[in-house]
RNA sequence: CGGAGUGUAGCGCAGCUUGGUAGCGCAUCUGGUUUGGGACCAGAGGGUCGUAGGUUCGAAUCCUAUCACUCCGACCA
């Protein structure tokens, strides 16, 4: 028989895990198919099949380092290499030994596993791909040096894909013809290949990734919004699974437009994007895109006249709130940028608080405003204002101003006099000048309000493992892709587009996951459950007994096991096997056996723990989440 | 692409200023002693000093070019 429809027969309903996502998850709980009833025994019986194996470690690649390599700058790059996971070949390529790569293939399992449990069938399209169709979506033009381009012997124009929105359109437009075969949902795992400029962080960030991409068809946007909402619950299955610590993040959606988007970040310090999300809601968004509301209440009133004072040593906002001992709330920010041509002026001033930071995306969206955002230098504006940089302000700018919802709320303000080494204080709207344009023009900060009206905003790093959004028809109409609608007439499909960066969630799980010994792996993706340890296995017949006897069991059992029968001293294995991040540890020696007892220690506990020979799988069985 | 830096044994590094024909620690191999937290002793193997050219009696060392890699920045469906 074959494995594959048993696999899928005896699939266990996801493992709810209350520590990553608090509450996230039951957002729009999507039903895809009926829950099939969990039935353990044969859960664990299929899992002899789903397990990746057992080891003896005399007969295995274990290729740990004692220090580490010195272009190793993150700690999952550090860790990977020294627990032998990964090595380079070349700049931002790497070679996935033996333990690394059964991580890997445990992600890749559990997004497999998800996706077609979600209804998406798997493909696989090639990683090189031809010209032509790179032409028709306008691409090889668009796409820059990213793009690795190859031609062949006869001198024929390929890329090695980035991604694949090409491949699949034409793969759909040639055999999708009808409108009842819509929807679906194709995705593949696949090697992807972009020329960064600057590959770092090890696996985070090479140049040949693994990622799983998955492109939906449809006909109308309603079919469309709902398989999205399905990728997004399903996304929230494969990383709880995974047992990261993630939020789904509202994203910009870019280049490619479309109605919305979720990326999905692995929370950890090292991480290259600024989330911010609230405290008691779900909401979660790139900082980028978190709308600043305006500060609750009623502005101050004024309480000070406006006055101008000489200033010839502030030039920066810390050198005003220095030297002449201002609140930072209480100073503005004035920047120069270029006027799109709805404007009458050339120049625009946006204005945001002394202790905010302008938001680039929010302000060139801005009806007054160029995009992309320029600013504008102080040879193009002193002309016009008759200033410098570190003296601009509201107060008589000849040219319009826009300001931020939180300078709005501000009174007995200070700001530049458009005089050279003059400020104005005590600055106040309505009666020293109109309030001009009110707009959302900032970036938020730890402790607003929650856009949603929900709480308090928190900012924390993440890593990108995951994006979502709607492509709309932007490909299909690209390339002609049209099925046939109930009237008989051609209709192009909507598209929807999935990916993960499974290399990428290896690494980030990493991040996530370790301590000044090692990794520590959740029991998902670990590359073994359990290190069993025999001590003196060489010398001691007791010792190799009972440790053969387990090893067996625990295979049986289902669990994939890491035998270290290695003739190594002990610190020498203990050390290994926490380095390389094996969640859990079983020590036999022959002074347990002599008090009938092994020895158990979970990754994360700081004491051994003494438990009766027969009660191992007992244990295990409670200790580990598989 | 701009700025900075590094290339010496599998890994981490010294040697370069002041030229004299390569060394340390870890790892590897052999023998022995050890054996509950990265052992010890004795011995061994392993290097075109990134590459090419130049200066010199002589270059890891000085000069020129070049390649690779790393870091910071710009970039990132």
């Amino acid at each position: 028989m074959p494995l594959w429809p048993c696999r899928i027969r005896a699939q266990p309903e996801p493992i709810q895990r209350q520590t990553a996502v608090q509450g996230l998850q039951v957002r729009n709980r999507l039903v895809c198919r009926p829950p099939r009833p969990y039935n353990g025994a044969i859960f664990r019986n299929i899992f002899r099949f789903l397990g990746l194996g057992s080891m003896r470690a005399s007969q295995y690649l274990i290729a740990t380092l004692k220090e580490t390599p010195s272009d190793a700058e993150v700690i999952s790059h550090q860790l990977m290499l020294r627990a032998g996971l990964i090595r380079k070949v070349a700049s931002g390529l790497y070679n996935w030994l033996p333990m690394g790569l059964r991580t890997l293939r445990k992600v890749e399992r559990i997004v497999r596993e998800e996706m077609d449990r979600s209804g998406a069938q798997e493909v696989l399209m090639p990683a090189i791909q031809p010209s032509e169709l790179w032409q028709e979506s306008g691409r090889w033009e668009q796409y820059g040096p990213e793009l690795l381009r190859l031609r062949d012997r006869n001198d024929r124009e390929f890329c090695v894909g980035p991604t694949h929105e090409e491949v699949i359109t034409d793969m759909i437009r040639r055999e999708v013809k009808s409108y009842k075969q819509l929807p679906a949902n194709f995705y593949q795992i696949q090697t992807k290949f972009r020329d960064e400029i600057r590959p770092r962080f090890g696996i985070m960030r090479s140049r040949e990734f693994i990622m799983k991409d998955a492109y939906s068809f449809h006909l109308g946007t309603e079919s469309l919004q709902a398989t999205y909402d399905l990728m997004y619950q399903t996304y929230n299955n494969i990383f709880n699974r995974v047992g990261l610590d993630f939020r789904p993040v509202l994203a910009d959606t870019g280049s490619i437009g479309g109605n919305s988007s979720h990326e999905f970040h692995v929370l950890a310090s090292s991480g290259e994007d600024d989330i911010a999300f609230s405290d008691s809601s779900d909401y979660a968004a790139n900082v980028e895109l978190a709308e600043a509301l305006a500060p609750a209440g009623e502005r101050a009133a004024a309480t000070m006249d406006m006055h101008l004072v000489d200033t010839p040593d502030a030039k920066t906002i810390a050198d005003l709130v220095k030297l002449h001992e201002t609140p930072i709330e209480k100073t503005i920010k004035t920047l120069i940028v270029r006027a799109s041509d709805e404007c009458e002026s050339d120049f625009v001033a946006l204005l945001v608080r002394g202790d905010h930071e302008l938001n680039e995306l929010k302000a060139e969206k801005l009806a007054l405003v160029a995009a992309p955002l320029t600013m504008a230098s102080e040879d193009e504006f002193r002309p016009v204002i008759g200033a410098g940089a570190g003296s601009l302000g509201p107060v008589n700018m000849p040219i319009p101003c826009i300001v931020d919802r939180a300078v709005a709320m501000a009174s007995d303000f200070g700001a530049g006099a458009n005089i050279d080494g003059k400020h104005y204080f005590g600055i106040n709207w309505g009666r020293d000048l109109e309030l001009p344009q009110v707009a959302d023009l900032r970036n938020v900060v730890e402790g607003d309000p929650s856009p949603d009206g929900q709480g308090t905003l928190s900012i924390r790093r993440g890593i990108e493992v995951g994006h979502i959004f709607q492509l709309g028809q932007k490909y299909s109409e690209a390339l002609g892709a049209t099925v046939l609608d109930e009237n008989g007439k051609a209709k192009l499909m909507d598209m929807g587009c999935y990916g993960i960066g499974v290399s990428r969630v290896v690494a980030s799980a990493i991040e996530q996951n370790h301590d000044e010994k090692g990794i520590i792996w959740p029991d998902a993706i670990a590359p073994f459950h359990v290190a069993l340890v025999p001590l003196n296995y060489d010398k001691s017949d007791d010792v190799k007994a009972l440790a053969d006897r387990l090893y067996l069991d625990l295979q049986q059992a289902g669990y994939d096991v890491l035998l270290d029968d290695r003739k190594e001293r002990p610190g020498v294995k203990f050390a290994d096997m926490e380095l390389i991040g094996i969640p859990h540890r079983v020590v036999i020696s022959d002074r347990g056996i002599a008090a009938g007892t092994l020895e158990y220690k979970g990754r994360r506990d700081s004491e051994n723990q003494d438990i009766a020979i027969d009660q191992l799988l007992a244990t295990l069985a409670d200790k580990l989440s598989i």
